[in-house]
DNA sequence: ACCGCTCCATAGGCGAGAGCTATCGAGTCG
DNA sequence: CGACTCGATAGCTCTCGCCTATGGAGCGGT
């Protein structure tokens, strides 16, 4: 049983005559004879009742003319719906980020993405890099930004590089002006404001202070990126974040880059080595590969370093 | 697409092997790998992730595998529909018959039809010919035994002439003993109970009657064939029937032939030109028409004349 | 580190079959 | 009775699905 075979003989069963269905089907009257005949073959039974001018489906024709129907109906879905998967015209792709990205990078890229490829379902899933890297492992994430280096390093996922970034101190405008350009050593004894267990710009300004000798002092810590920059607006303490994170920020803080080397956090998207992530998500990475490597060239962050 | 790419594809998914599902369609691994590499190509999107070790769908085979499923289970169902279709296990015929010949000859025929194809729907409808014959041209019936000549000849029915029978005369076993044989200027005067209008043997004794100078005289007339038996059993009056009708009537009868040349009368077997009748309902013709055989060589009917 | 094993992809050849054109033969109509 | 219609048949070409043989990449054992 072939697929054009049953076309032919539903096109015999519309038209009722040979002649006619061949041109519906654009094959030759002699073609379309022989598939018929092949198909009543095949499955032992005639299909039509051949009399001159009066084509008839016979019974075994009946019972198969509505499985024959949905048959070919069937396979024009499954070639439209796997068409529309790779044209990028339906879909999904579901992304890793944490926090300090999703209110960095994220919004840009997502409206750029979602504007060149509307029918694309974007999910997000605002994590720490540890709980990403289990999704993306578990199969329930395409893709992940990630913080270098992972908390738990596989030959199982492969990261690309995007770019570095540098942090900055934040402090409220009406809060005594830190020293410009700051260095780590000056937070000590300041009042600082840090985020909650799982961020890992937490413990990266934490190994920062302790690599220059103290331990810094919090007046709040635990809150999301949006409940620190508040705290730090309110003059509750210094903050330390991302400078994308900073710009957007708005007004009523104060921007103070830290004196060199400062701190620089690597970011890289993750996924499985395994399996290809599927088509969207191929070119929902290229998209924010692209964005990397804009910002990196207009807004002063710096490139990638060596693939670790 | 075609219906062993599809198989193929399923039962890569199936087994997340190349290899083993090869094996599993009886295909060598080659043939597998190319057909599924072509259906990818149609598609537009690669089905598999082809990770060693670790053969995995994609987005778009996700997609494609349960309707890949839904057509295979299709083009299943229907190549046993029609096949049963034509090995008898399952079907229908419509077949026609006036009531003379439901009484008399269908019992056996159907009886030995259903042992040999219990699996085949019997659908008799028991009407005049001339009912009958509009059933067949408009399709209700595959079949019809029908009396000749026809009431309405018609190019687009197709008979074949089964067998003759001859019609005797029924009588009460209380009633006054008829002469042996009866000639049919001998029914002139007496009392008859006669069929309702409709009935071929009502037209055919009326007409035997005026033809030999004499209107018959009916004491109860309109009645179907097992009232018109309980009345003459009742010694309401004579009655004219086919012999195998007055053989099964049983018992509180007697039957008296006619001298000849007698009554006679011509069943055949009707059905439309134009399309052949399904294959159920060929093979009861063929039943009918052995059975008619046998009956005239063991009841004494007598032959079919040639065919009109 | 290397060898061998597994497993999917590639190459080349062969045969089936689906397509074509040309023609036949039966039935229909003017 | 001849022209016409329409499905079946014949003969051919060429695509394509199958095969065997082989390549090449990753993984495991010694």
């Amino acid at each position: 049983m072939q697929f054009q075979q049953l076309a032919y003989f539903v096109a015999v069963a519309d038209a009722r005559h040979f002649t006619r269905a061949a041109e519906a089907v654009h094959v030759s009257q002699p073609s379309l004879s022989q598939q018929i005949r092949t198909l009543e073959n095949e499955l032992g039974a005639p299909l039509f009742s051949r009399a001159r001018g009066n084509i008839t489906l016979t019974d075994a024709g009946e019972a198969l003319l509505p499985l024959a129907r949905r048959i070919l109906a069937d396979a024009d879905t499954a070639r439209h719906e796997v068409m529309e998967l790779a044209q990028l015209r339906r879909g999904r792709v579901r992304l890793g980020a944490p926090p300090s990205l999703c209110t960095g990078l994220l919004p840009d890229v997502l409206r750029e993405f979602h504007d060149r490829h509307p029918g694309i379902q974007l999910l997000v899933e605002e994590g720490g890099s540890h709980d990403l890297v289990r999704e993306l492992a578990r199969g329930s994430l395409d893709l992940a930004l990630v913080v270098l280096p992972l908390p738990t390093p596989s030959p199982a996922l492969t990261t690309v590089e995007l770019f570095q970034e540098d942090l900055v101190v934040v402090s409220s405008v009406d809060a005594e002006v830190p020293p410009t350009p700051l260095r780590i050593s000056d937070l000590a004894g300041r009042p600082m404001v840090m985020f909650r267990h799982g961020y890992d710009l937490r413990d990266l300004t934490l190994a920062a202070c302790r690599a220059a000798g103290f331990e810094p002092y919090f007046t709040v810590e635990g809150g999301e990126m949006d409940a620190v920059l508040g705290f730090v607006r309110a003059g509750l303490g210094l903050g330390v974040v991302p400078t994308m994170v900073a710009a957007r920020a708005g007004g009523e803080l104060r921007v103070t880059p830290l004196a060199r080397p400062g701190l620089r956090r690597t970011v890289a998207l993750a996924h499985r080595s395994d399996v290809a992530p599927p088509r969207a998500a191929r070119v929902l990475q290229d998209v924010l590969m692209t964005a990397a490597r804009r910002a990196v060239t207009s807004d002063g962050f710096r490139p990638a370093g060596p693939v670790t």
